[in-house]
DNA sequence: TGTTCAAGGCTGGACCGTAG
DNA sequence: CTACGGTCCAGCCTTGAACA
């Protein structure tokens, strides 16, 4: 029984699952402060805040931020010219590719650019899969993978030549490189986080402990190529930072063996509303701890701002909700969905989830 | 409230060139 | 030869605005 269980479902860290959605918030969350330059006696950070929504105890505060340990003075006083010629509400609005294309330098561009786009759904998508490769492989929290299956898993096509094509392989040698360098600053009992003084954790998702190359006429530097080229390194050795597993803590949500995490061919990772809606799910599973594990209740407001649905068109961002759940409904994630009538004009909407597919811990 | 239209952002794959 | 680097652009999807 519980080996075929294992086989079909793998467990993601609770406390992650919690922080997830916040962590990856993105820069149209009206919770969501523009990135700042800061520095304090530990160092110098780029850092993102986002701020406790005090009406719904879920949506705590986190800070995403980058440490510019290795920087020297003229490369600060570079980035803070740099930071000042942003204009950064233009670029909430035009888009982050438009607000970042006048910055030449291009450690800088990425830099930023690994800030506002963290923990989008593809970076979710390899964080899911390497917490199934952590139940497969069975060694703690260490994951060793071949970067071509990664994207093979993903979903990437590969060129005539047989091997990926270099944006993508880049793309991902970013994404790692993100996952393990940005830190995240939390409470360290997310449910008492509001209260002043909490006790704070300081946290990557992944650290990268090893890599390989397996040509070895190429010499190939991890932060060189995340700043400034278009490299990947052939395998990795990684560290899930938040990581219970199935020990005896047990915090943590099951999910399906079979769980999706490619790309969609021509569509755009910031629009994957299917991947949001699982996470916030499986998040509202751990914040709620239903007592049945089954059927949710989440008010449309709260749905819709963990979507990034923040259009001012209500019924098309309605549009948008439904087909999602109808898409999380046919992979079988969600056996029903329906509208509760609202409160005070704030309508909610009652999940029953699959526990076959996503099941929280029990309590 | 929902539809239609035009404009534009983001992604990845085609193509081609280069370095080692 | 393979992997990297850059440019171009089609396809998907969203957005704001206008309108029924």
């Amino acid at each position: 029984m519980a080996s075929i269980e294992r086989d079909l479902t793998f467990p993601v860290d609770g406390q992650l699952l919690m922080v997830l959605p916040r962590a990856g918030a993105s820069i149209n969350n009206p919770d969501v402060h523009l990135p700042i330059l800061r520095s304090d006696g530990d160092g110098y950070y780029l850092e993102m805040r986002v701020e406790a929504d005090t009406n719904d105890a879920g949506e705590v505060a986190v800070i995403r931020r980058v440490p510019l340990e290795d920087l020297t003075t003229d490369e600060w006083e570079e980035l803070k010219q740099q930071y000042d010629s942003l204009d950064l509400e233009t670029l909430a609005a035009q888009g982050i590719a438009k607000g970042l294309e006048k910055i030449q330098d291009r450690k800088i561009q990425r830099l930023f650019m690994a800030l506002l786009t963290f923990l989008n759904p593809r970076q979710v998508g390899i964080v899911l899969y390497l917490y199934k490769l952590a139940d497969e492989q069975n060694n703690g929290p260490v994951v060793t993978f071949r970067s071509n299956n990664l994207l093979e898993n993903l979903g990437y096509s590969r060129t005539k030549g047989g091997s990926f094509h270099a944006k993508v392989r880049s793309q991902l040698n970013r994404d790692l490189v993100a996952l393990h360098r940005v830190e995240l600053v939390l409470a360290k009992s997310l449910r008492e986080g509001n209260k002043i003084g909490a006790e704070v954790i300081i946290k990557s998702i992944l650290r990268i402990k090893s890599y390989k190359i397996e040509n070895l006429s190429r010499d190939f530097d991890l932060a060189k190529a995340a700043d400034y080229t278009y490299e990947l390194a052939d395998s990795y050795t990684v560290s899930l930072e938040f990581f219970e597993g199935s020990s005896r803590t047990g915090d943590y949500v099951l999910f399906a063996g079979d769980v999706d995490v490619t790309q969609k061919l021509g569509s755009n990772t910031k629009n994957d509303y299917r991947t949001k809606l699982l996470i916030y799910l499986a998040s509202r599973l751990k914040w709620d701890s239903p007592q049945d594990g089954q059927y949710l209740t989440i008010s449309k407001q709260y749905l819709f701002k963990n979507l990034d649905l923040l259009g001012s068109n209500s019924s098309r961002n309605n549009q948008i909700f439904w087909r999602t759940v109808e898409e999380l409904q046919q992979e079988g994630y969600i056996l029903g969905a329906q509208e509760l009538p609202g409160k005070r004009k704030t309508p909610s909407i009652q999940f029953q989830i699959n526990p076959q597919k996503l099941r929280p811990s029990a309590v």
